[in-house]
DNA sequence: TATTATATACAAACAAGAATGTATGTAAAC
DNA sequence: GTTTACATACATTCTTGTTTGTATATAATA
């Protein structure tokens, strides 16, 4: 059994891939060997290295498949919101997020991903500049979350006396922080099953109330 | 130079986790061998084994040591909110964030532990039951920040439609990931110098205008 | 108080296993 | 025929845990 076609070589690497994650999850990144991951995705250690010049490398290769397009994702919530006119900014704002925590409930890869990112992974070395990407993300989606606050101050829905940038960063730490404990929140009783409740209650708090309604 | 007195062997022990706590920092907890923290407080791997069994209970030991009076300290500072009453509920929980960031940017040791659990550390086999304890703590901390805004609730001094519990979480989330953006933003530029005005941002937003003093 | 016994606080050496990286082999695809 | 896609074998380094040695502090004893 030697010497696939390509279709079939390329589908050893997603293998590898897929075993790697399991392994990350299962162990730790520092704790995981090639080994481990050659015997999970039942190939030798031989098909890894050749596929993959180190550890580093599949980590990456998991971090692109599943990290970076829910970045983006959440990046094109907020973009499309200066299009549409039927839904205001401060629901573009709880969409985004609500978005993000729908896709980690039902989508399981992107869930344990995010899991081996927060807490089974030391940023030394080569990892400390994935930290550096990460936060410039951040500073990216705070960036699209003040524009958005700055329509909502526009279509004057938002309470007076915040100035947008500030709003954007207690919005982005509150969700940070909510990703964090949505993912340390394994049985899922704090966090993860209130998580768009909260959500709609952080933004609520940000809508001016008309009271000339009733 | 063996045998020395108990207060040698004592001051041996805390050179030992000062080290580790530094090669921790520098390698990230999987990466530090016991080998590294001897060679770093200048011991052998003999004076390391005679007072830790594991690099785990290393790790424990520098825990204990930061970790847990800072909790503490939050918990103190909400706390006492109740019994003085020349100062109002709002600023009790402004000042126990507040008081923790200032902590964290004039005690170094303070900080770099802080690194280490955050981001230099895999929460997998011994150090998953960590995780849980930090949970824990979480959950204590938000029960008192509720706390602390029904006594603002009595006092009226707080935004109307939010429930305490409601706002707590918000609370708890948000300063959750200003500690992580905190720890991250090494450079300080984003996070760590605006750190207070973003919190003093947060509580103000839940704060009822008091219009009719103008 | 002096002597002796014992536990302490390490240092140094040893043995075993784990993990890595590379080198070599090989059969089938192209 | 050559390259590809691996498997297998090997050499080396790293790391751990244990064991042994030893000088001295401390307690016990006489």
């Amino acid at each position: 059994m030697v010497r696939k076609t390509k279709e079939d070589a390329e589908l050893t690497r997603q293998r590898i891939i897929d075993a790697a994650k399991e392994v990350f999850l299962k162990r730790g990144v520092s704790r995981s060997t090639i080994e481990h991951i050659a015997l999970q995705a039942e190939v030798t250690r031989g098909a890894v290295y050749w596929h993959f010049k180190s550890k580093t490398e599949i980590f990456h290769a998991i971090r692109d498949r599943v990290f970076l397009p829910l970045i983006d994702r959440m990046d094109d919530t907020l973009a499309i919101a200066s299009q549409t006119d039927d839904i205001d900014a401060l629901t573009q704002i709880e969409n985004s997020m609500s978005d993000t925590i729908n896709e980690l409930n039902e989508n399981i890869e992107m869930r344990q991903i995010y899991e081996i990112m927060m807490i089974k992974c030391e940023y030394v070395d080569e990892f400390a500049t994935v930290l550096q990407q990460i936060l410039n993300n951040c500073s990216n989606i705070t960036e699209k979350i003040q524009l958005a606050y700055e329509r909502a101050q526009a279509q004057n829905i938002l309470v007076v006396a915040h100035t947008p940038r500030a709003l954007a960063l207690d919005t982005h730490l509150f969700f940070s922080g909510l990703l964090h404990m949505w993912v340390k929140d394994a049985d899922g009783s704090r966090f993860r099953y209130q998580a768009i409740e909260l959500i709609q209650s952080h933004i609520s708090l940000r809508r001016k109330c008309i009271k000339t309604l009733s």
